[in-house]
DNA sequence: ATTATATATCAAAATATTTTGATGTATCAA
DNA sequence: TTGATACATCAAAATATTTTGATATATAAT
């Protein structure tokens, strides 16, 4: 449907937009701009709960979002830098359109 | 909460990430990258019933996505370029962030 | 004036997401 | 090998979003 971006890419646009539509979530990113942040950090950092905080980690790891690295018992996240891309691309496009005005309904 | 983002532009960001995060709202946006449409365009081109567009068209419009103009009976909806360039912007202070690896929990 | 059209709004129902607390699994330390 | 730590997963409850159908409002045409 959306004529910008291929049919395959529509899907990883909206799930990455979803991951982004949560405001634990943005403060989870937050945190991941200072590099790798295990779980445990982020219940410091935030006052979240572990499960909460594992949920939320899940959505964004399913969007292709972050990445994870385990080391010993502690799992370390980061952002993934081509998905961020990905979205800058497309709203790039975004910022590309037309302004035409036009008569409606024709 | 956000480094990156003064809180102001957190919430405005949230907000507009929630608009994004559904796919009839992507697929209105993309109609409006050709231009103006009014609610009765998006209805001929998505078939969503009327009702149903105009709450995701408010949904748009309280996250300042979109603008609107009347003329009528018609309201022609249009992407909002300031907003489009405040998520690009936001995106990019996130593709800069950095690559650290920590030790965890310290 | 009356009727038709375009859109908005509303309340209820349907559905989806998020939170919580409990339990499970793997790793490490003693 | 026992206990502690880090995290994942699960089901139920809580909450939020979306959809539907009905009604409202404003404009325009007859």
């Amino acid at each position: 449907m959306l004529k910008v971006i291929s049919k395959v890419k529509k899907e990883n646009i909206s799930k990455l937009m979803v991951s982004f539509s949560d405001p634990f979530r943005l403060e989870i990113i937050d945190l991941m701009m200072d590099g790798e942040v295990c779980v445990c950090d982020i219940m410091k950092l935030t006052k979240l709960s572990q499960s909460r905080i594992s949920y939320h980690i899940k959505i964004l790891k399913e969007a292709g979002l972050i990445s994870d690295r385990q080391e010993g018992r502690w799992v370390y996240y980061s952002l993934n830098k081509e998905s961020l891309f990905l979205i800058k691309e497309w709203i790039t496009s975004l910022t590309d359109f037309s302004s035409n005005r036009k008569r409606c309904c024709e």
